[in-house]
DNA sequence: CTGAAAGCGCTAACAA
DNA sequence: TTGTTAGCGCTTTCAG
């Protein structure tokens, strides 16, 4: 006499543990009525599937995470991709493996990688979508066939996706503002460099900024938006322009991972520290200009934390049926001089992991 | 013939997997020389046991975590509490279990809570030495015998606790420091408002601030520190009289959560705004100081992450085998106005877990 | 359509 | 001191 899971249900069922199962899992080859008899009772029972036993069962790879994301772009996604693999590697003896399909470049060639992730049979997927309408229609189809998809750093925000995982972009833009203002004396003038306005991360970034500025300083002023499109070049040629047009120009905020053209600029035009910059994210060759106060912070996405969480709320989710959060919008983090060896982007000796002392349990024995 | 685990190393070791068994967990009834030769196949093999097969079988409550922190000071250590919770819970299914002793305040009683653990047979500790002379033998104690101890919030540098989650202290102060250098003008005076100075915790936020304002404010000078012993009478007359005996100081740190009696002697003295006001962590009552500006920006030490990073690491480690991050010193984030709302003790909705879509898998049938 | 049975890798009780 | 065996809860295959 089992008491427990789908042998309690099959008793009470009065059917076998295979029927159970196969009304559990949609499987076919049982009369709807027994099916339906079979879902009652286990929904009267609060039935749960014991992971454990299910890993045991399956043997390896019961979970499947297919990830979608650019190979790297200043060492940002490098870090997603860190943060996914350790995350991932925590339950890697659940059978949980992620299958990667990257993209060259944000964007580039992401039907073809979505496609080939669904005939890869993944049970979810993680994706930075650079371009929404291309992505929307195979989001919208991966979920219609109970396929999640997290959308991570930038957003689908009108495809079906169960969940984004980034930081909340109109968030950064005012507090880039308010720390701006404080920077700046009253009644100053500001800009904003983005990448593009079309792309609406940029856009609430830009207004995040404006409108805190507003606020913030009083009598303060955003008095320019450069869109750089991500290119070195028109950042620098646009950030020139711009500082000997408004020579009481106090303040640059730039929105994207590019700012070392502007520093280039300003170091150009001898307005190295003069003009309070801030920043977004972090990569070593920044590092030196947080030193000597060109960039007086940064706006830190956590690509890390960023990556651990999608990978995190997925296996949550396949694994113990716990529920997608709708949105996880996380804080950003400002990067200072004094914090700054605290990012593993600046820091030279990569994660520290000390062997630590012989561990607990049979591990003693085994590596005494 | 079985291929895997257990069933391998036994085929190698010519015995059977009782003795496998018997040899990897150091249990008795064994001959040391089997033993060894188990053992060092083991090695060869680069055994790992598989935690799915082990929580199956032993069933529940497989890894026990007792935890020994203080009820409550101003929702801190409930969010400490939350994390841990959360933690635990994801893992539950792997039957880790969370026992809880609590003590009332920090360091009150720990030594009978402690001992109460040890005689419970948890598998590691989690726990907040308040009184690091009375715990340090009984975490030597506890490590001696294999039960893992891991410190949060505050620190045993001395015992042989195998990590620390915390922020770090002299990051913190330094932290305050820089900011504080770009609040007030070059040359100002500073004061530093703390709990002991004789807990290591806040010698260090203390020298950090100090040292750091040195460096960043031209001319700047720290005048003072008041030790205020987490007194609210204490730290309110301490601040009055300092505020009027130095009439030119331009800003305040406070190192502990003890900073509304340091807002209340501001506003008596009308230099609410007028003093730069830089606190440590966050609960509701320091909402509206934030939001009129008399605190400055707050060093916000993420409880809920140590806790769930405490959890963490030990359930890697009894689970997985995985090593003990000799330590695990967060970097402190700062709240300010903008994202205020971002933080848990702030915000008037708790966990905004939406129910999400209906699960996949089996779940879309029981749930459906 | 449904049931029976053999594992998955490990633990623990019982034999030898 | 060592071997054998019956589960743990679930998946999967093979018979009915």
């Amino acid at each position: 006499m089992k008491q427990n899971g789908i042998y309690k249900i099959a008793e009470l069922a009065d059917v076998s543990i295979g029927t159970v199962d196969r009304a559990l899992h949609g499987r076919s080859g049982i009369r709807e009525t027994t099916r339906n008899k079979v879902l009652r009772i286990a929904r009267e029972l609060n039935y749960s599937p014991n992971p454990a036993a299910r890993t045991l069962s399956k043997g390896k790879a019961n979970v499947r995470i297919g990830v979608c994301i650019p190979r790297e772009i200043r060492l940002y996604y490098d870090q997603v991709r860190a943060g996914m693999l350790e995350e991932a590697q925590r339950v890697r003896s659940m059978g949980v493996e992620l299958v990667h399909r990257p993209v060259p470049r944000l964007g580039a060639g992401e039907k073809k990688q979505l496609e080939a992730l669904l005939r890869d049979g993944v049970n979810a997927i993680i994706l930075t979508p650079g371009n929404p309408e291309i992505a929307e229609p195979l989001i919208d189809k991966a979920e219609d066939t109970g396929i999640r998809v997290v959308c991570t750093t930038t957003d689908a925000p009108r495809s079906k996706r169960s969940s984004i995982v980034a930081v909340d972009p109109e968030l950064s833009g005012r507090l880039a503002a308010e720390l701006m203002a404080k920077f700046v004396p009253a009644g100053s003038k500001a800009a904003v460099v983005t990448g593009m306005l079309s792309t609406t991360e940029h856009r609430l970034k830009a207004t995040g900024f404006a409108l805190g500025f507003c606020t913030e300083c009083p009598g303060g002023e955003v008095v320019a938006v450069l869109e750089a499109h991500e290119s070195e070049e028109e950042s620098y040629d646009k950030t020139c322009d711009l500082l000997k047009r408004e020579p009481r120009l106090h303040g640059v905020y730039v929105s994207t991972v590019n700012c070392l053209p502007v520093c280039k600029a300003l170091r150009k035009l001898n307005l190295e520290g003069k003009v309070a910059l801030i920043t977004t994210d972090l990569f070593p060759q920044m590092v030196p200009h947080l030193l000597q106060g060109t960039i007086r912070t940064s706006i830190y996405q956590n690509p890390y934390v960023q990556g651990q969480t999608a990978v995190r709320i997925l296996v949550d989710n396949l694994l113990n049926g716990a529920n997608i959060p709708v949105s996880n919008l996380i804080s950003p983090t400002l990067v200072l001089k004094s914090n700054l060896h605290a990012f593993r982007e600046a820091s030279s000796d990569h994660l520290p992991a000390h062997p630590a002392k012989p561990a607990s349990g049979f591990q003693d024995a085994v590596l005494a």
